[in-house]
DNA sequence: TATAACTACGAAAACGTTTTCGTGTTGATA
DNA sequence: TATCAACACGAAAACGTTTTCGTAGTTATA
């Protein structure tokens, strides 16, 4: 195993001290243009590169951001860290990634871990347990010990730190009333349980524009998938009722995608019986048949802007930093499983 | 900002040296059980965590590996991650992962950042740039420099390294000699240029099945899918051939779900008239219609392998280190896009 | 009583870097 | 000739930890 070359290595083959070599690696004007020369000629010959370990120490920070999301499996996630590699490289920055598998405790370990001085900050989605527990107190620790915070999609209302969301709630209003506009006269929604935030606040711009166009709320066609159960199961319940729907909106991609396997099997032209809708920027949507109209949420961007804010505040100076809250709009995606708009 | 304690602090409270704060929290006898009680519930009550910087110097190790990958937007890339995540977390490690965007240049760039000390091991799947370029000096350097590197996926066969790799030979082998098997006679496959390593393999598997079963090998049959034009119209050519493919094995997932939307354009039923076959384990396949047949290429046992390895090599004191070459086997999971098998 | 052994702690080096503050030498100025 | 600045470099602290070695003071042994 070849040596790494330090200082010293270079300070004794000239028979100088440390100092001076660190100084003439840096052309300062304090060492003698002869000296700087061979010492750099040296040094580039044996390629000499700082030691990150010691200039984290001496530093004080590590020129690393950390992540931590709930699954990385999930497309919506890679086109966020995605974005935030991008930023962060750019700014001269590395990207450090945790799953919490939407584990409580997982997401406290890799808090703690990443707080202990291996980066210098963090940007978190956080885990549907944490959700559900409404425990905060490891964000609130953050907080306290100064160490920026960026939390994106998934978001706390009572921490106090910069956040990125997407606008869930417009993002549900609009998937709704584009389905009502093609001439859907009864529109099912496949949600989540309440404690996923994102998931509730779909359901609420679904219920927004159910009321703008007067049209009734019926709790039969809103169904909160449990993922401990089987998902198709309870999407087939929407298809044996007297009055089943002519539209459904699914919160994310892989419910619309169950949705019409299930809309299939029962014979159900897509669109002309039924349309659905989705939700996120998935691949799937792209490639199903017929492929999936959906709701995107430009996860990309919403990882460049997490980046950004967090970069800002890590290298913020003065003493009066304002926290923000970015709202990322949503845009419809048009394709071939919802009706096409008839422009009167 | 409140700051984190340090030995120094705890030292000072107690009017003693910071070594023997550092012996009382680590238990020593060389510290009466009365000072040590003292120490210890103190640091306990500031919670007090031996800063990572400083340890890192210290033991010239990290505790962090490092990941490469061309794109984390791949499912099976996000699959090997999570593997490699599990057993780096259950030995107490991190994990850093970066991108290289199938660049050769980012992959050099990378490489050499976490090579500097930043992580004490790495896993790569080389960048198709450099597969083209077959450049390798910055590997060999790596491996020079005595840094632990394991290849995985996309491997370089002149490199002395850990590898884990798919069986795509086998692979290619096992899913034309299936389609084979329900009675296709022309098949037909959506490959890669030559560069690219697997596909490569995974088209020899295919020449393989053929030839082991006598059916005449055409080459109006292999479509080498050039990324850089439009996917769709390269795959439209097999449907203009006076002699049609009645069988698809298609390299990705990607391929195999295009030509399915072709199919169906061309209005040929699917597996009726013609049947499609995938490679990996992606999201994509479980959720079309009809659902994709395809070969399971696991990534997450491949990650958890590439893991193994690497921490094995990290950790290894003796001189006499073995590099070895782990081969995963494929699976074929049979769906709905390919005929039922008639059993006699 | 001299020696040995044990107890309980401290000093200092080491990891590799940067930076502040000297300090000796040279040359110029009054 | 005394003073001063400029030049070119070195010493040392700092980041926070671990660990080896040294050493007072005490107790046990011969």
């Amino acid at each position: 195993m070849k040596q790494k070359i330090t200082l010293k290595m270079i300070a004794k083959e000239f028979d100088v001290s440390i100092s001076t070599v660190s100084k003439a690696l840096k052309d300062s004007h304090e060492i003698s243009e002869e000296l700087k020369g061979k010492i750099q000629a040296f040094a580039k010959f044996y390629h000499y590169k700082p030691n990150s370990l010691a200039l984290n120490l001496r530093n004080q920070k590590t020129k690393t951001i950390g992540i931590i999301i709930p699954q990385i499996v999930h497309h919506f996630f890679t086109k966020v860290i995605s974005g935030i590699e991008l930023v962060a490289n750019k700014n001269g920055y590395n990207v450090m990634i945790c799953m919490s598998m939407d584990s409580y405790e997982k997401e406290v370990l890799n808090l703690d871990m990443l707080a202990n001085g291996v980066v210098d900050g963090i940007i978190v989605s956080v885990a549907k347990e944490t959700e559900e527990k409404k425990d905060y107190a490891h964000f609130k620790g953050l907080i306290n010990n100064g160490i920026p915070l960026v939390l994106f999609d998934r978001v706390i209302d009572d921490i106090k730190c910069n956040k990125v969301l997407t606008n869930d709630v417009d993002g549900g209003y609009l998937a709704t009333k584009h389905l009502i506009n093609i001439g859907c006269k009864r529109i099912a929604i496949l949600a989540t349980p309440d404690f996923v935030t994102v998931g509730k606040l779909r359901l609420e711009g679904y219920k927004n524009a159910l009321d703008n166009c007067s049209m009734d709320f019926d709790e039969d066609l809103v169904i909160k998938i449990d993922e401990e159960h089987n998902i198709a199961d309870q999407i087939k319940q929407l298809f044996s009722l007297k009055n089943p729907p002519d539209g459904i909106f699914a919160v994310n991609e892989i419910y619309a995608a169950i949705a019409m396997k299930i809309a299939n099997k029962n014979n159900l032209k897509i669109p002309d019986d039924i349309s659905i809708l989705g939700f996120t920027d998935g691949l799937i949507s792209q490639y199903t048949i017929p492929s999936l109209s959906t709701v995107a949420q430009h996860g990309y961007h919403i990882g460049q802007k997490s980046a950004e804010l967090l970069l800002n505040e890590i290298e913020f100076q003065d003493t009066d930093y304002q926290y923000q809250t970015k709202i990322i709009e949503t845009d419809l995606i048009l394709r071939e499983s919802t009706k096409k708009l008839n422009i009167p």
